[in-house]
DNA sequence: GTCTATACATCGATAGAC
DNA sequence: GTCTATCGATGTATAGAC
């Protein structure tokens, strides 16, 4: 008994790797139990199917994925401290786990309606809308330290900046190859930088964006 | 010969189609001839193997993606003017092909060394090093009209604002169910925010960025 | 050129011995 | 529980009639 949980998750860690690498479809119950060093009946014996199995792994990864976003919302209330805690920290965990965004927005593109209630369910615990982030970011354009935003748009650049990198990487380091993305020294200056673009781009005590020439802007 | 090479492209238009939304692993020739609307044989007969069709389609989007990236750069001085222009031209054309930057970001990634050198051989036309933003950037900097930025981060952040919110829509539309990703109401304010933030960023004339709490910056 | 029929390989899944 | 052997389905690819 004891023995079948530790198989268990031997398998479970095993097609993990795999799925994550090649996708769901990409992925065969054969090399999933090569890398777990036992039989490929012993798959069915746990997990009875191939989309059973790809379940559990997925489910697994929207936990970690979604599911611990939420422990790295800083507590502070300086925004400034608080953007650069979050890009540090969103960083760092992206990059320890550096197969997953790909995978997320590849598998959830595929997956359809189950893959979706699934996420929601995780996302939306205890919030009716909004992300945690969004009250932030309003109440620093309520004190008037920011200028106001549209923070849909602002909490999507922001993590934008964070996760395409990492998504990108074997395009982006074929492009520009002197860029090793996930060199700790690139990340150190890549949130120098993405901080001071953002925090540059939103502290009130800027100017103002100049009206387009088109028009003033009306509404 | 001519219905030849009219049928030739009528399944490569179909295989186009699948690779795109399932990948080249979920892909089978067999939707694919069902969509072109002729017979499984006839593929083979035009590409010989799903590997070499495959390559074709690829290719194809190689081109799409990246081949045509030149003709988006705006040919002003005005740094702003070049900014605002590139990111609305970027921001429709991948809107144009929604399915086209998730599909070469998860197939590079899978697609080793062989993708490695297509890629390479289509965006290093003529260019040693350094991407055509590259010298406009530099430029700007040199001029005083912008602050010092690294070339290579900004235009990361530039390009992950555009990029991300196409590749990643099937998640965001189910975090935020208020958006909608591809709606011309989005994309106009989504431009807007962008040029907004990333103008605020990097003008000369706003205040340089604090030093860090730990220390006024070595170096 | 285009089809039908089929060969051949692989994959998911199960049966049954141990 | 874990293995070997095998089945059935599916997928790529080819042979051959038209």
């Amino acid at each position: 008994m004891n023995k079948g949980v530790a198989r268990e998750t031997q398998i479970l860690n095993a097609a993990t790797d795999v799925f994550l690498e090649k996708g769901k479809d990409g992925a065969t119950m054969q090399e999933i139990a090569a890398r777990a060093g036992v039989n490929k009946a012993l798959l069915h014996y746990y997990f009875r199917s191939k989309d059973r199995l790809y379940e559990k792994v997925f489910a697994r990864q929207v936990d970690e994925f979604f599911g611990r976003f939420a422990e790295l919302i800083p507590q502070t209330d300086d925004i400034r401290e608080f953007l650069e805690s979050f890009v540090s920290n969103y960083i760092d965990r992206l990059v320890a786990h550096p197969q997953l965004p790909g995978f997320m927005l590849w598998e959830i593109k595929q997956g359809g309606a189950t893959a979706g209630k699934l996420i929601r369910k995780k996302v939306f615990r205890g919030r009716k809308s909004g992300t945690p982030l969004d009250s932030v970011i309003q109440k620093a354009v309520r004190d008037g330290t920011i200028r106001p935003v549209d923070p849909a748009n602002f909490i999507l650049n922001l993590i934008s900046m964070c996760i395409f990198p990492v998504v990108g990487r074997p395009v982006i380091e074929k492009i520009l190859p002197e860029v090793r993305i996930t060199s700790p020294e690139f990340l150190e200056k890549r949130k120098k930088e993405i901080l001071a673009l953002v925090w540059n781009g939103i502290r009130a005590d800027a100017p103002p964006p100049e009206p387009a020439r088109s028009g003033p802007g009306r509404e």
